[in-house]
DNA sequence: TTGAAAGCGGTACCAC
DNA sequence: GTGGTACCGCTTTCAA
């Protein structure tokens, strides 16, 4: 079977004509709930695997939703980000959707063009994974039916649905954490990308520092990569009075934190320095770091987010107004101390 | 401007209602090279804008291509592979064309449920990172006037553009720097998952072992992950006669397995042990690892890719069955001693 | 320059 | 159970 002939797509006429019954015919064998004799079926079936034809969903999509979801993304070499592509698409696929990535900048520019290409491809939903959109492309595309989620934007956009993670409550436990183990210069560093969480995790931590009365020293390190983090240690340490507990707003820096502080500065970590991350990526967890951190449960966000497109969750389209904020446990390993020095 | 009254999809003929022309002008104002006054042009933009209408992509397609791409990778959150689907999606997005993203495991019946999708979604090209399609599927593809492109993998699927790196080349120079620096007792540490590119790699290096004279432990550690890598150190180390130069095929597996050899058995890198990796991954020039390996040249990959795609490649479609192999250039770190010790 | 009409690949509804 | 027909949204003749 399956000769090779055609030069472009197969379609269900050509199929029709060389099975020797009507394209509906076809179509129908191709539709369960059908309603073909078992010899139609048969030849119908023979024809099109000789042919090497399959069903045209683009086509389909005329009538019904596309099945197409856009995730929009920067930075995807990124672990976290990855991470969140992985379980996404894994997810997304499990329900019959597919994911076209939009692998964008972060600038709201960027973002805009990816939104339309959205609306071009009739995308039954858009996932925003970096980046804003503005507010009146959102509105075109709910008004076009699609539904729009944010992960981890603590804005709220007309409409939308956001899905995220607790940065306050993650913020106050590493203030908490740092201050059993006696630190006593507290920094936080945090991203040039000034984005919602990143905003969050750095102000929350900033805010329970005032609270106990303590000054928080903040400092931005550019952008949010392992080399920013490198680089903030090699500032913080090479002036007086340099911290000896701090909290990176993420892993990444917090792994090229530590490698300075190390490396550069021969500082022991847990011993003379206290470091906790945010993110929970594979990295952290290498023998080099064991690094102390919060955990993104990307799993439960994913399954939200898949719960929404398959009106699953309670919070059904254009209803639930709720963001659904999940709980990242801290990950204990060895970057903290238990007790003071 | 912009109204956001409908709930579905906004199409040419709403728009064309409300400008009050025909369907056909609401079409050409979007098609370049179009033949519309300036007036009608700027009635349908209005009313474009108002509605907020984008154009169908999709059913577009109905007479001509679809601009669409499908990826099938696995294991999307390894380095190396969000680093080749970074800069794919980025430089396809360049010309104009989005990228499906298909998830799969790398066994043969993953890729084909992948395949098979792709021919659902009328993509122009298929471009396969992980795993290896039936060479029926190919040819089923390739029927459908579909590009198929391999990536990495040194099998030669009928039809199908390869375009990879020179293995052999780079395992051979793995072999010069271990015996340069004086290495005496050489391993190479494999995966479990036996791609083509991996073996090649294994394969060359062993072969470089015998025309010299030495005999090389081939050890193979598991799934191509840092654990792994990790473990294959735990074993290699608790027995006598362990190695002093060994070449692991991946860079997670060596960061894995210098990480064990260091924490676990207090060796250093370079003086008791020389470890050679392959990749570049970030993480190989991490303060903490300093990884001497080969690059992938993942931008000159994904440049032929897409000029395969867009034609100005030389081997056009059907027709060139050369191969594309660039050769991964040796990054010089730290990790293998210059001399012997 | 413009609108009417045909066709792209499918599905759904209609008689038969 | 089956084939004919209309329609999905768009582009492209073709006349006007």
């Amino acid at each position: 079977m399956r000769e090779a002939t055609p030069t472009s797509f197969v379609s269900a006429k050509m199929v029709a004509e060389r099975a020797g019954v009507s394209r509906s015919a076809v179509s129908r064998t191709f539709t369960d709930g059908a309603s073909v004799s078992e010899e139609t079926r048969r030849k119908v079936l023979e024809a099109a695997d000789a042919l090497g034809y399959h069903v045209n969903h683009l086509a389909r999509q005329l009538r019904e939703r596309s099945n197409i979801v856009c995730l929009i993304v920067s930075d995807v070499t990124t672990p976290i980000r990855a991470g969140m592509l992985d379980i996404l698409t894994r997810k997304l696929q499990a329900v019959g959707k597919i994911t076209v990535v939009l692998n964008t900048e972060a600038d709201e520019a960027s973002v805009g063009r990816a939104m339309k290409l959205t609306l071009h491809y009739r995308a039954d939903a858009t996932v925003v994974l970096s980046g804003t959109p503005s507010s009146s492309l959102v509105q075109t595309a709910l008004a076009n039916g699609q539904e729009v989620i944010l992960i981890n934007r603590d804005d709220r956009l007309n409409g939308s649905e956001n899905v995220g993670v607790d940065n306050a409550i993650a913020a106050r436990e590493a203030l908490f954490l740092l201050r059993r183990a006696g630190c006593e210069r507290i920094a936080v560093v945090t991203s040039s990308a000034r984005t919602p969480s990143l905003l969050a995790r750095e102000r929350h931590f900033v805010e329970a520092g005032l609270q106990e009365g303590i000054a928080i020293a903040v400092v931005e390190a550019g952008p949010t990569t392992y080399q920013s983090g490198f680089d903030a240690a090699r500032r913080l340490f090479a002036r007086s009075n340099p911290p000896d507990g701090v909290f990176c707003v993420t892993d990444l820096l917090a792994l090229g934190f530590m490698d300075a502080a190390r490396h550069e500065f021969g500082l022991r970590i847990p011993q003379n320095l206290c470091v906790i991350g945010f993110d929970n990526i594979e990295q952290a967890g290498w023998e080099s770091y064991q690094l102390t951190t919060f955990d993104q449960p990307l799993e439960k966000i994913a399954s939200h987010v898949v719960g929404l497109l398959v009106g699953s969750e309670p919070s059904g389209r254009g209803g639930g107004r709720e963001a659904a904020v999940f709980e990242p446990p801290a990950i204990w390993r060895k970057s903290v101390r238990p007790l003071p020095a």
